[in-house]
DNA sequence: GTGGTCTAGACCACT
DNA sequence: GTGGTCTAGACCACG
């Protein structure tokens, strides 16, 4: 988890993310125990309610759920966790060839430019 | 230029986009003159001083300048409009190779994404 | 800090110039918080954007720099404090020999001039 | 004489500037004739309206003189142009020790500080 | 008519 | 309470 937040981004849509990518990527598996808010506001060093406003939302998204006295859990629906896998992933392709689009770069050169990998230096008009 | 703006970005932020890009895509050639601040203001309902703020930033960055009290113009200077289109570029290409990479997934099946296209339905874990 | 502005400068770069320069004599030492906008600009008596807008350059520079919701703190970094300094002083240095050799007075008789102290009235052609 | 012009400037102070030097340092003579608002419009690629500004602000210093229907002359005056020149030295002297001043440095550290000019690094000509 | 500056005052999100 | 953004409107110097 990491403990630097870019000042251009509310720090709790920060925290939203970096949750959501340790349930995707199985950091959290489905089902475990989240570590508290507290401990989740020490570690990251940042304001308990930062953290609870945080895990609301993502609750509410339904990737987590809260055990009254127990404690917040990753939900045990997969299914839920591939379909925000799925969602993440196609608004990043759709908004990269969107992004390219508007600087003139059709799909095909973006992929184009992307497998070419870090030879950016030779793009031409 | 696009009169509608989002909610979830500073105006002033989208339209030193909006008119980088019109510039990078040589919609407004190296050295022609800019909408005046009021022109522009008028044309985005927005207000003047949010056109200054956006101005005065990509002036800042060096790819418009100012005349006195003849207006604004584009930089004469190919190689910064150039620059900033690899860099753009570059940033994209970095920052999806990012993203992907914190859902888990690698340069080699990003690529693999993007060319298959809309199949993104049939992404596995 | 000053209370008084000249007529002849925007009031913004006058602050802008205030604050360098009490960060670099120290009186603002690395890390240290500044006044809110709110106060610099009762302080001041000005208007909170124009507060505003000296301390976004300021920041611009990498002189000072933001913490959400917290304030706004004097860089850490030594090093950029250090390096204004030296900049400021060799551009005062730059522009006295020069504005001296325009008015046909070459280094020599510049430095001359200097120490001779307050003697200027002895200045000959 | 300079064709270009600082942005952050008048024109027309930055024409008085010049001719004030020209004439500071013989460049135009006592009582030479200096070239017609025309001329100087074009050789400056100014609009005249500027050029007239700033020869009437120059007269009003005693530093030109007109004749009607002949034209613009320097000062016949020696004593005026001589007092011009140790007035702006005597300015530039006072603000640069003003200014390193300001800096929190001190007049003696000031000239050693000008005096070792070309081996400091940042200082060069 | 052009940009530049400034004021007054408002609203917002974040902590 | 903090900074950030935006609006509305004014005034100024310049050319």
């Amino acid at each position: 988890m990491s403990y630097e937040f870019k000042n251009d981004t509310p720090i709790y849509l920060q925290i939203i993310e970096q949750i959501k990518l340790e349930i995707i990527t199985k950091k959290y598996l489905p089902n475990d125990k989240l570590p508290s808010v507290r401990e989740f506001s020490m570690q990251l060093e940042v304001n308990p309610n930062t953290v609870q406003k945080a895990l609301t939302e993502l609750e509410s998204i339904g990737l987590i759920y809260t055990e009254r006295t127990n404690g917040k859990f990753v939900t045990g629906d997969k299914e839920i966790i591939e379909r925000t896998k799925r969602d993440m992933i196609s608004v990043l392709v759709k908004n990269f060839y969107k992004s390219m689009e508007n600087i003139g770069i059709n799909k095909k050169e973006a992929v184009k430019i992307l497998t070419d990998g870090d030879k950016n230096e030779d793009i031409r008009d």
